[in-house]
DNA sequence: AATATATTGTTTGGTTCCGAACGTATTCAT
DNA sequence: ATGAATACGTTCGGAACCAAACAATATATT
C-alpha cells in the first residue's frame, strides 16, 4: 500500500546506537524527516524563486495569506506563518516599504492592526505563486496522488494534536 | 486505511481562489503542511529544551550527529544539518567555545575539517535528546507505529527524489 | 468612575542564517 | 614543473528571528 525507501546510514546508524536507550525511534524518524524536508524545500524555494524578489519564505507566506483570505489580522498572521509577533512587526514593516501590503485599523478594537495586500502585492503574487508551486510538484513527482493525500492528512492530524 | 482530519479554512478558502489557475493542490497540501509541523515543532523544542542549554535547533542537531556517527567532515555536517558552509562556520565557532565539540585536521586533504564530539558534548546530548524525544513522541501521539512509519517512508521518498 | 488586569503591537538587544568576496590548499592541463 | 581551475572554509555585511521590556488600548472589579 506504501512504498518502500531506504533509511539513510544515519538513521541506520543512530538505531544501533540508540537501542540501549528507551527512545520513540518511529516518531523520531518522522520528525526528524519532516525537518529535513521543510529545510530542503524552504532554501530551495528561496534560492529559486524569491530572492530575487527581495521576499523570503515568510514575507512570501505572508503575501499569499491576505492574498488568498483578504485583510488578515496581525495576530493571526503571526501565527499562520509560524513567527513571533516580533518578527512580524519587522516583516510587515519590510513589506510596507516595498508597497506590499499596508496597514489599517480593526472596526472595534483600537490595539490591533489589520494588514492587507496592496495592488503591487498582488501583481507580485499572482507572478510568483505558480513558480514555488511548479517546486512543490517537482518535489511530489515520485509521490501518486493518492501517497500525497495520505501524507497531508498525517500531517494534519499532527497538526491538530493538543500538546499538554 | 489511512484516517480523515480536517483541512484548516485557509486551505478550503484557497482551494477556491486557486481553482481558476493551474495549480497542483495536492503538492501544494503536502509541503505547506510539512512546513508547518516542522516550524512549530521546531519552535517548540527550541523554547522548552535548548534554549536552557544556548543551543538552537542546528547545533543541537551538529551534537546529535556528531554523538550518533563519530567525528564527521564539515561540509558532510553542513549538509546533513541543512545549513550553509559559511553558516556552519559560526556554529561551529560557538560549540567550540562551549567546549562541546572540537575542530581536527583530515588525514589526507589540507582543506578539510574535521568536527568531533568532546566528553562534555556527549554528557549534554545524552541527557538533552530524551527530553527531545519525549517531544517527538508528544507530537505523534495520535498517529499509530504504522501511520508514523508510513509517513516517514512517505518523506524518504521526497527527499531521494532527484530535482532537475 | 477608578483602579487593576489583559491584550496588542513596537522597540531593543542579541543570535542565527545566507550570499558575496576572499585566502588557502589541492588537482588538472599543458 | 608551472599556471589555471577547482574545492574548502572564513570573513563581512545584512536580513530574519526571538525574548524581555515597554506603551497603548481594552476589559474586569470594585
Amino acid at each position: 500500500m506504501i512504498r518502500d525507501s531506504t533509511p539513510s546510514p544515519a538513521e541506520i546508524d543512530a538505531n544501533s546506537q540508540l537501542r540501549k536507550m528507551n527512545i520513540d525511534h518511529d516518531s523520531m524518524a518522522t520528525m526528524s524527516n519532516i525537518f529535513r524536508v521543510a529545510t530542503k524545500f524552504r532554501s530551495q524555494v528561496e534560492r529559486e524563486v524569491l530572492n530575487e524578489h527581495n521576499l523570503s519564505f515568510s514575507t512570501f507566506t505572508i503575501l499569499w495569506i491576505t492574498w488568498i483570505r483578504g485583510p488578515k489580522e496581525f495576530k493571526e498572521l503571526a501565527m499562520d506563518c509560524g513567527v513571533s509577533k516580533e518578527t512580524m512587526t519587522g516583516l510587515i514593516k519590510g513589506l510596507i516599504k516595498m508597497d506590499l501590503v499596508s496597514r489599517g485599523k480593526h472596526k472595534t478594537d483600537g490595539r490591533r492592526l489589520m494588514i492587507s495586500i496592496t495592488p503591487a502585492g498582488r501583481r507580485l503574487i499572482k507572478k510568483i505563486f505558480p513558480q514555488v508551486n511548479r517546486l512543490e510538484t517537482l518535489f511530489n513527482k515520485q509521490l501518486k496522488v493518492k501517497e500525497k493525500r495520505d501524507l497531508a492528512n498525517l500531517l494534519r492530524i499532527i497538526l491538530n494534536t493538543s500538546l499538554p
